[in-house]
DNA sequence: GGAGAACTTGACCGAACGGTCAAGAAGCAG
DNA sequence: CTGCTTCTTGACCGTTCGGTCAAGTTCTCC
């Protein structure tokens, strides 16, 4: 589906992008028909179908959308800095950052997940964030900064932990994001363990 | 739907929760249809209607049974260890096994989160599994093993590690469920700093 | 064997869904 | 005003879904 679109095309579009990704996360992808978005907006179906093929392409662009504008920011983050420890730091708390303004992305991801279809998208998003990362970490293991454990290992565990502590505590506690980024920068420097090494965990 | 079950009726019970089970993981809950699930089985669609309210209950009854088990696995695994750290990672390394023996309910779970009424359920389960672990970080705190921050951080952190690399490394790639646990113990003890701090990883 | 409980069948139902389309309104360029 | 494109309407369609139910079969226990 690739229209010309006028600047009043580009809104509606936008409009319909918007709530449907607000139901999706509130609702659920299924429970969502087009129809309630359409009426959300007060228009008639049809332009729904004018602007996308369908419900699934809708879905996918959303993810897309999402997907890039994470890395935007993660990227306008770390420009500029060299130390991998600290670009490592500064992802993170752009990415809680980030993730506390979007929260309705993070339902759409874990639903994704769970349907064959998407998994795909959700895949090619996952990857290159997960090969940021490990620049990174293979920097920091040359420079000795960083244990050498496969690196694919730690990129995937800094993931995973700070997807969990966004979810548990930005999400459904509402703690600021910078504080839970501290948190979270301290446990992957450090681990869990007592005895401070004295990550340079700056505030 | 409380139902004087014979030994065939509960076997009937069982087959249709492991035919659900393996048909939602594949391809998700809503494209899952009743009718498909009995067709599986050969039968006719009242037999679902027997047994259960509905495609509702159905999955909760799934969510509920499966957390029941990990449950009963990791207390197993952890049952006469007096040594905080110990019970962690033997808890991390039970998690492991079980996840390996239980891929699908890897999905179900992602796919529960995304649709208002199945949170409940699922919250509950975390709950309980936070809980534990909370247990044996506080005495870690007590005994000076483990770092002096909030219980809660410290137990998230550990469930969204050890959730991401069974997503990665054992759902998707296979890696054997021991390797993979070594891997998160070591993260989880020490962060991924170099310098080690000789957790007694033993193996 | 008889009675009642446990189980099974599959046609059927209303509702809701994603998607289509002929028709027309609104905006804009010449 | 004319003609063209963009945008909007909403009735309509075929399909599928979760769920019901009257009827029939199988099991169990006395």
């Amino acid at each position: 589906m690739n229209r010309r679109l006028t600047s009043r095309g580009k809104e509606r579009r936008r409009q319909l992008l918007d709530f449907a990704t607000q139901r999706f996360a509130e609702n659920g992808y299924h429970p969502t028909s087009v129809a309630e978005i359409v009426q959300g907006l007060g228009v008639g179906k049809g332009v729904f179908y004018w602007y996308f093929d369908g419900k699934e392409q809708l879905f996918l662009e959303i993810l897309r959308e999402a997907q890039q504008d994470l890395r935007r920011t993660q990227q306008k983050a770390i420009e500029g800095v060299d130390d991998p420890i600290r670009r490592v730091e500064l992802g993170i708390r752009s990415t809680m950052a980030w993730s506390s303004d979007h929260a309705e992305y993070y339902k759409l991801t874990q639903f994704a997940m769970t349907e064959e279809r998407f998994v795909p998208a959700l895949r090619k998003g996952q990857d290159v964030a997960v090969k940021d990362i490990i620049r990174h970490v293979e920097d920091g293991i040359r420079c000795g900064a960083i244990r050498d454990t496969d690196p694919l290992y730690i990129a995937h565990s800094i993931l995973g932990l700070t997807t969990q502590l966004v979810r548990v505590f930005i999400h459904e506690r509402n703690v600021p994001p910078a504080e839970v980024a501290e948190e979270a920068i301290a446990l992957v420097l450090d681990g869990i363990h007592a005895g401070d090494r004295s990550s340079v965990t700056s505030s």
